[in-house]
DNA sequence: TAAACATATGAACAATAACTCATATGTTTC
DNA sequence: GAAACATATGAGTTATTGTTCATATGTTTA
């Protein structure tokens, strides 16, 4: 009739082994679960070959939609699907000058992260 | 019978508005293909609540995997599966001792990078 | 060598995401 | 106001990925 709670998580080791005030560092250190979610989300932006070019064409000037598609070879919708994404996590601002919307890059981050990001690959 | 080559490509503008020396400049600074590919992979693998955790654990000390497993209340095959892409991206190293394996950090550009996504989202 | 333990891994499933296509919105010019 | 242009966006399709489950591999001890 009872149910074992062990058989339910078969997959974990029962006894934890590093020292007590190792766990708990850890616990005191990590980040609350909404900042985790957030750094993923943020992470997820810069996964992705499209994105990390656009970035890269901001570096030099601000630019309109129009021109970043120009210069990386691709579609005006798949360039402003990507740079809407890039401005919902803040990493790109935008103005606008008549019909053309000019973007440019948010933050000063960026650039460490890829500079590391590209020390780390080894280039 | 002939068919129009700007039918092809009715999404893109047909001139580019910047400055030659401007788009110059980015074909000189953008990295090649392969390493914009090997950067977007490297950033997908921060792109994970789970693999985020991962490394604040290793922050504090080199753990086996049962352990991070209990720590993070998850599944050791869950945990494993993480490590490995960890391992692959040279982010993790390990080492074996008798049964037990333990995971450490390879890299000093990690504190790096998650410290710079924790300053851009805001915390 | 058998049993117990720690870790690794292949397959399956569900969820997410990039691009395309079609179309909508916003702005200027005639 | 209509046409032309620049940009934005919803829906659909295909590809990728995180977790679970079952099981395999590797190590120690009896």
């Amino acid at each position: 009739m009872m149910v074992e709670d062990d058989l339910l998580e078969p997959e974990r080791c029962e006894f934890i082994h590093v020292h007590q005030d190792v766990v708990d560092q850890v616990k005191e250190n990590m980040p609350d679960e909404e900042t985790l979610y957030d750094l993923a989300d943020l992470f997820r932006i810069f996964a992705d070959s499209t994105r990390i070019k656009i970035l890269y064409v901001l570096f030099e000037s601000e630019m309109c939609v129009c021109d970043i598609a120009q210069l990386l070879g691709m579609t005006q919708s798949a360039i402003s699907h990507q740079l809407r994404a890039l401005k919902q996590s803040k990493l790109v601002k935008y103005r606008r000058e008549g019909k053309t919307v000019f973007y440019s890059l948010a933050d000063s981050h960026v650039r460490t992260i890829l500079n590391q990001g590209i020390e780390h690959v080894g280039e």
